[in-house]
DNA sequence: ATTTCAAGAGTAAACGTTTACTCACGGAGA
DNA sequence: TCTCCGTGAGTAAACGTTTACTCTTGAAAT
């Protein structure tokens, strides 16, 4: 008799957990009736209105929250989606997943997060966790997606052609045309590159792209001011070591085209720390667009990478994929925009092709 | 008959599910006798060795994988965590949740994310959706945690003492003395603040381990030369206006203790536009060390968060209450570290403490 | 006075696991 | 011979939903 009260708590203390039985029992029905009313089920077409109204009324008096996993084992369906990012915790990743975030809480999905760091092991190994959590499709960011993940996959940058995965990328046709105009029109004749680390999903395609463009442009690309970049580190020392090299080659050039922003901005120390004034005596142009790109000193310019946005349309694929709104699209190409900011200028016109190699020795001696 | 396939092809192939059935029925045995076996659980105990051994070969064989949402609905167990960020998109979350991840896929938890935005009536709802979910606990970051959520909680940058929430915060103390003693030492005695946002969960336990420091050092605090952050931008353009509005008014000051590195930086700018050098004429100390901090130039003096561990002791303390481990503590301090970069230097002694006033118009003047 | 029918609700299997019991068997001790 | 006990395994309920069926009424149509 002391004991009955703690049952008839319907909301909260004892964890008294609400189930259809709950309800049924209090309503005098089955668990059956109750759940197809609650679901306006076919079989729910032939019970009365005032029927209907006494059990939803009921499920919010005791707020009745279905059992995510019981329904999820019946029905064949988890509203989750597996992330696999290359990292969280620098720009590139957090902007995406922030951008996928927006849209898939909108359309009550959920995501789990992974992060790969490059490790082609690793991918295969989550992704198999991942399913067996029952996630309905893939999101990744940064690599390459070369055998299907077994379930519908979108992948931001990616560049396998592979069944079932859909690839968000960047027009990088149209980035390298607007940086190049961009250069040619200041009067840049001599570009040097940083092509990107291999593994990065990117730097193929990229690279690519400038070459096509920079040939209908009538640039000349020369392979000893072009460094590829073999380090993984993620903050401007990325680029600084480059530069310096490409410094040391003592060949001239006017101008620098990064791979991203944050090599470009190692690269603008290195310039600095040799006495060349940005963008006086050099240009540089970074790639994405991260925050720190605009807090740079001089601020930079650069090819901006809608991050959120690729995340947005990245989870809006994969969802109408997984409601079977959409079938799987090869590719979904986003347009770059072209930021102008303080790192780009005219190209020394006096010095002409010398101005690197000149300047620099001065600029050792000076410091 | 040409209708049929498409009802047929839902989710995929073959997909021919290994469940305990499966194994049992190849085996000769019964699903609870495989189950037992490969749980090694008290049932097993007179299961002969050859016998467990022919089931864990055929599990091994069939690569069986146990369902997921089954156990889950048998076992009440979920080992998921909900994250409730106040945003990722940004460096802050970003890391706190990186460092989150790294622990808890070496634990075998996985995580669902949230963003609230500092709107807490997102924070009970999705605390609400997560707990459907059957989050076994929460993390949280830059927010203090008022009501309990209904599982353990690890509030990042949390304030609030609440049953049930751990908070781990930075020992702020120690962060205002590392800071206001480095200016000390350079012999600043007029420093202008820039307060957080009311809504930043920091801002208040931080301003007043600054005040309490202050005092200890002797150093004054004039309500002059503190300003209250009230925007939510999270670029540089944050600082920017308030340190113009320092500037408009006139006083004297030799050096400011940002709220954080972005307001920091944007407050160079607007110091920078107005002709002072910095650290000649004003210096800038930020605080958080995010990436930008040593991209910005002249590079920023900080005090350091270990995001990234604070996300990482947030998930292992979290996974040690759920596991029984451990006990819900009230708070957790983690130490910071000081980074003195370019942005600091001595206090302008000639102009003492006129600098900034005499500076001021003189850059206006010039440009 | 049957048949027909629809309304209103119940039944029970199924999703895949886990686990407290039960059961049959054979050998050892009383 | 009877009891006791250990070994090796099966049984079945339970977790909470969903859904294709079934069942009962009472009334309208034949």
């Amino acid at each position: 008799m002391d004991s009955d009260p703690r049952k008839k708590k319907p909301a909260t203390r004892k964890e008294s957990r609400v189930t259809l039985k709950t309800l049924a029992l209090h309503l005098g029905l089955t668990p059956g009736t109750v759940s197809a009313a609650l679901n306006d089920s076919a079989a729910a077409r032939s019970l009365p209105g005032h029927t209907k109204q006494r059990i939803l009324e009921a499920a919010r008096e005791f707020n009745y929250r279905p059992n995510y996993f019981a329904q999820s084992l019946r029905l064949r369906r988890t509203y989750t989606i597996g992330v696999i990012a290359e990292e969280i915790g620098d720009a590139y990743g957090a902007m995406i997943i922030s951008g996928a975030e927006e849209y898939l809480r909108k359309s009550n999905y959920f995501f789990l997060t992974v992060c790969h760091r490059h490790d082609q092991k690793v991918l295969q190994t989550y992704s198999q966790l991942l399913l067996a959590r029952g996630v309905e499709g893939f999101i990744t960011t940064d690599t390459s997606v070369t055998v299907p993940l077994g379930r519908p996959t979108v992948a931001v940058s990616g560049h396998a052609r592979v069944d079932g995965v859909t690839n968000i990328i960047l027009d990088h046709k149209l980035a390298a045309r607007l940086a190049l105009t961009h250069l040619a029109d200041l009067g840049h004749e001599e570009i040097a590159f940083l092509k990107g680390h291999r593994l990065s999903s990117d730097s193929a395609t990229r690279w690519e792209a400038i070459c096509e463009v920079a040939a209908e442009l009538g640039i000349r690309i020369r392979p000893e001011l072009t460094i590829q970049i073999d380090s993984t580190v993620s903050t401007p020392h990325l680029g600084y070591p480059y530069a310096k090299e490409l410094l040391a080659r003592r060949l001239p050039f006017t101008a620098l085209f990064a791979y991203n922003d944050v090599s470009a901005i190692g690269a603008m120390w290195a310039f600095r720390e040799s006495g060349l004034r940005i963008p006086d005596d050099i240009s540089v142009v970074g790639f994405d667009d991260i925050p720190a790109a605009s807090f740079a000193d001089p601020a930079l310019t650069t090819v901006r990478q809608p991050l959120e946005r690729m995340g947005e349309i990245a989870a809006k694929t994969l969802v109408q994929q997984i409601e079977g709104i959409a079938d799987s699209t090869h590719q979904i190409t986003v347009e770059p925009e072209f930021i102008v900011r303080a790192s780009t200028g005219p190209a020394p016109a006096l010095f002409g092709k010398s101005a690197a190699p000149d300047a620099a020795p001065t600029a050792v001696n000076r410091s």
